[in-house]
RNA sequence: GCCCCCAUCGUCUAGAGGCCCAGGACACCGCCCUUUCAAGGCGGCGGCACGGGUUCGAAUCCCGUUGGGGGCACCA
């Protein structure tokens, strides 16, 4: 047998979109899964709707996904003469024929020898049509159909599978008899389930941010939609759900696992990937990604501590910036000093006593000076959420927030000691 | 109208005749953990569209119905 050859083959007449990207996704981890070849093939023929910046941003986000080619792009606006010796056999053998439309256009259709016929889906299995009609190959202005282009190229560039969306099941039965008219080898076709939005029609611009770099731009993280994607029509042997990236997908996939079915595009879950994502990453690494999200510096020399404070909360990586801000933003005592207990006003002066010229070190050090804190307490018979909960309202204001000691090592212990020192006096002065 | 595809919890899915009075994940609810929120652990809610067959036995096979979707351009 062969070696694999697969292609994604985009037409840049818009970004690139979820449906797109799970296209590409699920051609470039069989080409890996078999050791073959994925062709980047870009069907440009639509000279009215079909713009360089186009192309350019989708490759881009396919960089960005992390989907790697490797050949092209092709571009099918160059390759017009191909196309047209193409036809010269069909026109030869009376399959083709030149016609002209009311304008006065000339096109070339092709005349199928026979109207029906059949063809293997590799997850339907044998799909039978009828009622095929004459259809343009060659347009009056010498660009090729998308049924002829796309036949001619996946020929001549040796593609032995089409994996595309099964809303060209019905193109597929078009193809098919190109295929035998050109008396060219089929591949093999694998048509995978459309992606519905909510509404359950076919994912589209009317549902909102369904374009990748929307998502790019909200701060997703590509493995996490590259795990999301590959859970869409396909799944783990083992049911397994979350993978790390494409490598470890790579590694783990297995073509027999697609299924045929339409597939609900789930924003939830999504998210969900996406924090699990966040999660997993060190904390160097998420400083490093979330370095284009900040509206500012992190705290200076705090900067590990600051991002692992929010790391458990954050499910995209543009909510960092507003999770910080509840740690850093000023805080204004007044709103909550009336309803401390009595002893907050020891709790206060002995942390800022103990705050006095230390050094945190990293979370690890602020959180064994939490620790320290909470012996004390224990010693002085204050309960621990008397100590914790007036000294995270004294630090931010606020009554959730990430454990203590992110806090301490965030704030830094000369600015923690300010705010309850603060807090403090807010509370005499009531 | 014509052609085609699909059909298990709200959603993504496991299930390739007995292992299933259907398993997992997201979401939702509750409990635990915890200073709080989140995470995590535990539990709950919730589904084989319907009708006929085939079979000792069907979520699984066949037929039909219904429902949903896709396509029928000199767009791809």
């Amino acid at each position: 047998m062969s070696a694999v050859r697969v292609r994604f083959a985009p037409s840049p007449t818009g970004l690139l979109h979820v449906g797109g990207a799970r296209t590409a996704l699920f051609n470039y981890l069989f080409a890996r899964h078999h050791g073959g070849d994925l062709v980047l093939r870009i069907e440009d023929t639509d000279r009215e709707r079909s713009a360089p910046e186009f192309e350019r941003a989708q490759v881009e986000d396919l960089a960005w996904l992390g989907l790697s080619f490797d050949e092209g792009p092709f571009r099918q606006s160059e390759r017009l003469e191909t196309y047209e010796r193409a036809a010269e056999p069909l026109v030869g053998a009376n399959l083709a024929y030149e016609k002209a439309d009311e304008a006065g256009r000339h096109a070339l259709y092709f005349r199928p020898p026979e109207r029906s016929g059949s063809f293997r889906d590799g997850l339907r299995g044998e799909v039978t049509f009828g009622a095929v009609d004459d259809f343009v190959i060659l347009k009056s202005d010498g660009t090729p159909s998308y049924n002829f282009a796309v036949v001619v190229d996946d020929a001549e560039m040796g593609i032995t599978h089409v994996i595309r969306g099964e809303e060209h099941l019905s193109n597929t039965a078009r193809q098919g008899l190109l295929y035998e008219a050109l008396d060219a080898d089929k591949p093999r076709f694998i048509h995978l389930g459309v992606i519905l939005g909510p509404d359950g029609k076919k994912l589209s611009k009317r549902h909102g941010a369904a374009s990748i770099a929307e998502y790019r731009r909200e701060g997703y993280l590509p493995e996490a939609l590259v795990n999301y994607l590959a859970l869409l029509g396909w799944n783990h042997p083992q049911g397994k759900e979350e993978f790390s990236g494409l490598a470890e997908l790579a590694d783990e996939w297995d073509p027999s696992r697609l299924g045929a079915s339409p597939a609900v595009f789930d924003p939830d879950r999504l998210l969900f990937f996406d924090a699990a994502h966040i999660r997993s990453l060190s904390p160097e690494e998420l400083r490093r990604r979330l370095e284009p999200f900040l509206d500012g510096p992190l705290p200076h020399g705090r900067e590990l501590a600051a991002v692992e404070a929010v790391r458990e909360e954050m499910r995209t990586l543009s909510e960092a910036t507003g999770l910080l801000r509840e740690i850093t933003d000023p805080v204004d005592p007044s709103g909550f000093v009336a309803g401390l207990p009595d002893s907050s006003g020891e709790v206060f002066a002995y942390v800022a006593a103990e705050l006095e010229g230390r050094r945190f070190d990293g979370v690890e050090s602020a959180r064994s000076f939490v620790a320290g804190l909470r012996a004390w307490a224990k010693e002085r018979g204050i309960k621990a959420r008397d100590l914790l909960h007036p000294l995270r309202l004294a630090l931010t204001g606020r009554n959730r927030g990430p454990e203590m000691g992110y806090l301490f090592a965030v704030l830094g212990a000369d600015g923690a000691r300010e705010r309850i020192v603060r807090a403090g006096e807010a509370r005499l002065g009531t």
